[in-house]
DNA sequence: TTGTTAAAGTGAACGGTGTAAACATAGGGT
DNA sequence: ACCCTATGTTTACACCGTTCACTTTAACAA
């Protein structure tokens, strides 16, 4: 069982790993701009800065325990946001503002998430997005060819526009991230489906 | 004057500073994955840590000063390829290639430029790249209106590729990058005026 | 030539980091 | 009751960016 938070009382013996990470979670969310530090995370759960090193073997395994689990909840909105708009072409274009959104909103997080070193066969265990957005794509290109450029095209478009807005490079702005993301003009050769919500 | 190079007998009494970017932009280019220590730069140079401090006065503002070099050399590169391709739209999607390449080259250069902190309004000095995106999506949108977004919706899908595929979401494949920037493709409401090299 | 002055470089030190090694302390199963 | 294993702690090391007080150097004025 994961006992999903409830964060008193356990981990003074117990159950860090978890605290680490929740509490890791925690301080990325912060404007901050800075990533914790191991010790400074092990200050704030209360325990030896050695500790840690009996749940995770480097400062990196912790890092990508928290970008797995960034992984999870921009997923996770993604999907929510392709459901409330209904499906379909109104629901990926969603899924794109989810994703620039989640970006914005938890800065530090994302660049951790991404910046993680990956092996690029290994597929990932819980890319929910990831595979949302083929499915999506699968959807509404007219063949499956496409799609697969599709997808990368739509996913690169939306991380350009996240990174470039969180490194200061384009203003943030809701309107602008719309006109950008506007996929019926960036991806015309859809539209032979439709996807009317009665 | 600014001696460009000729790297040699000068800077144990001369211009470090200079020395300093030059070393500096070398460890970028290894790929180690690791942006050079200010101790290590000093060390390399043959001076001691805080002999920086009389030229920078910040380890961040060498590495601005670093990022401020790499957007030249971006800007160049970027600039010869579409000269080469003969300008126009084939001189655009040209362009967009060559950014993706730039990134690859020199990754770590690359993300340097990019995680460096920028004040969204104030203008660069140097952003040659920008300067030359905006005139090429000037010349080929329909509307200047539509042309901004065009410009925007360029870069970022040029920098989400090449984002990507460092952090190693994508595989690295010309073939692939080729397929997701086919301008033909991505902005169709082109195509009137030609620009055929007689 | 000499003298003063400001720029440029040095050394030691501080607090911070990630990590290794040796040691301590439970808690649970036989 | 024992020992073993999981989980902590302490100490220590090398590195980092940065500060402070100091020395050296070069240039310019007299």
């Amino acid at each position: 069982m994961v006992t999903v938070s409830t964060s008193s009382e356990a981990y003074h013996h117990g159950n860090l790993r978890e605290a680490l990470v929740l509490e890791g979670l925690r301080a990325l969310e912060g404007p901050d701009g800075k990533a914790p530090s191991l010790r400074e995370l092990s200050r704030k759960v209360g325990v030896s800065p050695t500790a840690v090193y009996r749940h995770f073997p480097d400062k990196q395994a912790l890092d990508q325990a928290l970008a797995r689990e960034g992984l999870k909840m921009l997923g996770s909105e993604q999907a929510a946001a392709a459901q409330k708009a209904g499906g379909g072409a109104a629901g990926f274009a969603e899924t794109g503002r989810a994703y620039v959104r989640f970006a914005l909103a938890h800065p530090v997080l994302f660049r951790l998430m991404f910046t993680q070193g990956k092996p690029v066969d290994k597929a990932e265990p819980v890319d929910e997005a990831r595979a949302l957005l083929i499915a999506n794509t699968r959807a509404l290109a007219s063949n499956p060819e496409r799609a697969e450029t599709l997808a990368l095209q739509a996913w690169s478009i939306a991380h350009g526009i996240a990174m470039l807005m969180l490194d200061g490079r384009i203003p943030v702005d809701d309107a602008l991230i719309d006109r950008m993301l506007d996929t019926k003009s960036l991806f015309p050769d859809q539209g032979s489906k439709s996807e009317e919500s009665p």
